[in-house]
RNA sequence: UCCCCAGUAGCUCAGUUGGUCAGAGCAUCCGACUGUUAAUCGGAGGGUCGUAGGUUCAAGUCCUACCUGGGGAGCCA
């Protein structure tokens, strides 16, 4: 899009170019009604002889769905596409979506006239249409806004085959179709509530005066354990997708204090479970002079933050989900916290064959979880149990000084975090015994020759927040176009 | 990589110990209906039963391999 001026501005689309008003009253951009007689006048826009603007103010701009109910009773022009149709002999329903909600354009035969009457026969599911009608409650229905339509032009028409129906469909067959399935309102839910999520991790942040750093997403091999992505990378050979942006936010940590990276990493492990995508969202915040308590006292006034702003900003779309809002309301810190030898003890009371130095597996963490209804923290993991970078314990240098969060209600491990190693000769000891690449981790290591200092951070799993957040089993669908082992499009 | 489960119409599924087993609902199309909310009612079209072999007089059904997907484990967020 090209701005022209203050108030109007070029947009192209794949049909044509045509204008958008930029009001200053209203600033949110919204097109000009009548955009046949705007399209494909650039060259006369670019000369300046065109003044859009003015022809625009003589027609109602079109609403959106969630705008009606403050013009019920007057003239309505709305875009949308058809979601349902309905007839009745002489009197017919259209159900119209446009994102904002929805609303039933209806057409009484004895008031629309023959023609607009013949026209509704070509309204299929997912016909995008332009109505316009008087908008006005119906004594019948009240949550939805009728239109009782005088004109109908139909934008794009829609295949009397469109695949998603209002029923059960197989998941398989949803992901296939993810493209439309997007467009039904369980989903839609899921992506505002996923909008809110991430514009509240931006503003808890700012607020706290953090500096949010943007690391690399192509690497040399530093990072994890687990499966990278290879791809070639000109004269230097492999590079590989991050996994973390951690390293980075250290580094970053020691220049700018306090940061957060939020970023897409992958892992291309072969994991097939409801917890698992080879491509995630993580958010990574890195605090200089954080200890491993600081760390998780941070981590329990982030988590609460992102849920309680949901709760207080996002009930309709939590009631669509059906989400049990009262578990979300309890979540406020502090979170209970064990030590990971006192979780050894109650797992294995508990039936597990877990010993000491293993690490946790999933049905240990539901042990663990089942007896709270907050996120649990267990911390101070064996050394061999957990990464090279975390801090060895002082009181116990049997364990490191880290922490999981666990979710409630069997969600899973939605935080991993850690005081860092900063002495030089531990953390080289450290990646000389899980034998990685020395010269790949050089500028890490310097972090530690040049002004060490303690710190602490943590990754947040994106998807896996939302999912529990949202009460979805599965965290393929928090996310818009998820990314798994077999699954490669759309 | 390992364990378990499933592939039958566009979709969701039923199909009994192998023998009218090519079926239902929804969707689509046609018709009826003046207020429907996944409308309702009547009718129609629509399938090499995942693929390839095998057993049998006879296979959607039993066996083998492969393909695809799902659930779980491990790994992790």
């Amino acid at each position: 899009m090209q701005r022209r001026d203050s108030r109007t501005a070029l947009c192209r689309t794949g049909e044509g170019v045509y204008h958008w008003r930029l009001s200053p009253q209203a600033p949110p951009m919204r097109p000009c009604v009548e955009r046949r007689a705007c399209s494909g006048i650039l060259d006369e826009a670019r000369s300046s002889r065109h003044s859009p603007v003015t022809r625009d103010m003589t027609t109602a701009p079109s609403l959106r769905i969630s705008e009606l109910p403050a013009h019920a009773g007057q003239h309505v022009v709305v875009r949308a596409w058809v979601t349902h149709v309905r007839s009745s002999g002489k009197v017919a329903f259209a159900a119209l979506r446009d994102g904002t909600g929805v609303a039933q354009a209806v057409f009484v035969k004895s008031q629309v006239g023959d023609d607009l009457w013949a026209r509704f026969a070509e309204l299929t599911t997912e016909t995008s249409v332009e109505i316009a009608g008087e908008a006005r409650v119906n004594p019948r229905a009240p949550s939805v806004l009728d239109i009782g339509v005088t004109r109908l032009e139909i934008i794009g028409p829609s295949p009397s085959d469109y695949p998603i129906q209002p029923k059960e469909h197989g998941i398989d067959f949803l992901l296939d179709h993810r493209h439309f399935w997007l467009r039904s309102p369980r989903q839609r839910a899921i992506m505002v509530i996923r909008n809110e999520v991430e514009q509240a991790i931006h503003d808890f942040f700012y607020e706290r005066g953090f500096l949010r750093v943007d690391t690399p997403i192509l690497t040399a091999a530093i990072g994890e354990r687990s499966g990278l992505f290879a791809t070639e990378y000109f004269e230097e050979g492999t590079a590989y997708l991050a996994q973390t942006g951690q390293l980075y936010g250290e580094a970053a940590a020691a220049a700018f204090g306090k940061i957060y990276t939020f970023g897409p990493t992958f892992r291309a492990e072969k994991s097939k479970t409801r917890r698992h995508l080879t491509e995630f969202w993580m958010i990574e915040p890195e605090v200089a002079w954080n200890d491993s308590e600081a760390n998780m006292k941070l981590q329990e006034d982030f988590v609460e933050f992102l849920v309680q702003r949901v709760v207080q900003r996002r009930r309709p779309e939590l009631d669509e989900l059906e989400r049990d809002v009262s578990k979300l309301e309890r979540i406020t810190a502090p979170f209970p916290r064990l030590n990971y030898t006192d979780a050894v003890a109650l797992v294995q009371r508990k039936g597990s064959t877990a010993k000491w130095g293993d690490d946790l597996g999933a049905e240990d963490e539901a042990l663990i979880v089942e007896d709270y209804d907050k996120p649990v923290f267990v911390f101070n993991y064996p050394k061999e149990a957990k990464a090279f970078y975390m801090k060895e314990n002082p009181d116990d240098p049997r364990t490191v000084l880290c922490n999981d969060l666990l979710a409630p209600e069997g969600f899973g491990e939605m935080i991993g975090g850690s005081q860092r190693e900063d002495d030089y000769d531990k953390l080289l000891a450290r990646i000389k015994e899980e034998g990685l690449p020395i010269e790949a981790y050089d500028w890490y290591l310097d972090l530690r020759r040049y002004g060490t200092f303690t710190h602490a951070g943590f990754g947040l799993g994106l998807e896996r927040t939302i999912a529990w957040i949202c009460g979805i089993q599965h965290i393929r669908e928090v996310i818009a176009f998820p990314r798994m082992m077999h699954r490669l499009r759309p």
